[in-house]
DNA sequence: ATGTCCAACTTGTCATATAAGCTGATGATA
DNA sequence: TATCATCAGCTTATATGACAAGTTGGACAT
């Protein structure tokens, strides 16, 4: 795998020309692992949609506009400009499916998830002086609630979401005070989930992406002014 | 691939009992290929979540539930059931999504991509007497206005749903009567978006959403009916 | 009954060889 | 000169045999 990352982080630079990636050989003598190995990591690759892979052809780097930009691998080497501009778009994908994710759960929600989402809550309110963990058991309770939605296709697009989700980590440095208030927000989801108040669970997930997003938007212009200081 | 697939086939149908997969060895023997095959399967099955691999451990079948239900390999052997709810999530998620997006679109859309979605509406019109060439364009036109909507995270979603879209091909059996509705609807669509009307476009897209899953249910329905006579 | 250790099994990697497929250049033909 | 068939040299795909590294369950000693 560190082959793959090494790799990706190549061609993410625009290090390789017009479109021509290594072949197996080239990889294998690069890294100094064996030829099984090059192979795999291409193939790893080419499951993201970074390059195509066909017999006889040379491999190829596909478009950039066709990769796969909610794999980690991925994610990982991009630019920290690039990772931004997705940030902003996974917001705009989850004001249109989680509000209405909280309000299906809220219909069909069992007494042992809603346990599960205290439980979290209480932990979270623990963790508010470390955002790292704080984050983790934050994907935690929104993935239970999409859990309990009981939609696979839409559990699976929240899923392949969250390593997005934690390279937002890259870009705010969460306060401690923001967290204070995405726990009390947090608070109001499950509430209205205790209630099973469809409308209620809707508008609360609402209030709290776009309270989210304006930490996110504050965070990304201090560290623009930041670095423009610097300068 | 071969062998992945009938691997596939294989774990889906519950023929491998309690999590215990096939190792490298066994799937080589059993498929008459060599290690390098088999391992390069299991890869393919773990990159899809359907199984988990770890070296010294033996491969373990995971949770159905955390299976990506958006790989192609895997809806070809889900049964037609499964696939039927499927279709339902799936149709839930597009309600969320495509709208919003189409009205995005409006917004931002170029004169060239206008040009090739009218290119697309003729050969559709043109292919209603084909309904699978007719649906291959239909994606296209969908994919069209979510590129246009200009959110790489949206556009990864709606994309990697195009195979689960082709499958409702075993469920429906779309008439040319609605195949002419849906030219009627994509026509819609278009003008809306010529005249950079998000509302418009979002309106339509949804009434055209709407009509497409109400001939799905229809068809379910009678194939239903179909069945229990043939008993 | 309990804890330690090891043998058997499994995945991970390597090296070498061969099959199968593509591409561009060479050279024959008109 | 222009066009087309052919083929050498690349590439990926697969096979085989060997060893490294990690896990597990049971034998064994305590």
């Amino acid at each position: 795998m560190q082959v793959a990352a090494h790799l990706t982080r190549r061609i993410v630079s625009g290090d390789i020309e017009d479109g021509r990636a290594p072949s197996e050989l080239d990889i294998s003598q690069e890294f100094g692992v064996s030829r099984v190995v090059a192979r795999e990591t291409l193939k790893i690759l080419a499951s993201l949609d970074i390059v195509d892979v066909a017999q006889g052809r040379r491999v190829v780097v596909r478009p950039r506009a066709e990769w796969d930009y909610l794999s980690p691998l991925l994610i990982e080497w991009l630019p920290t400009e690039t990772v931004g501009e997705l940030l902003q778009e996974l917001h705009q994908m989850r004001v249109l499916l989680e509000p209405e994710l909280a309000a299906m759960a809220a219909a069909s929600i069992t007494d042992e998830t809603l346990d599960r989402l205290s439980d979290e809550i209480d932990r979270m309110s623990a963790l508010e002086a470390d955002p790292d963990a704080y984050l983790e058991v934050d994907h935690e309770f929104h993935m239970e609630i999409c859990r309990a939605a009981d939609n696979r296709i839409l559990d699976r697009i929240m899923y392949s979401a969250r390593w997005l989700g934690t390279a937002s980590r890259r870009i705010t440095n969460e306060a401690p005070a923001g967290l204070r208030r995405a726990t009390a927000e947090h608070t109001e989801i499950y509430e209205a989930l205790v209630a099973r108040d469809p409308a209620g669970a809707r508008a609360a997930m609402r209030r709290h992406l776009s309270n989210n997003y304006s930490t996110l938007l504050a965070e990304k212009e201090q560290q623009t002014k930041r670095a423009a200081r610097r300068r």
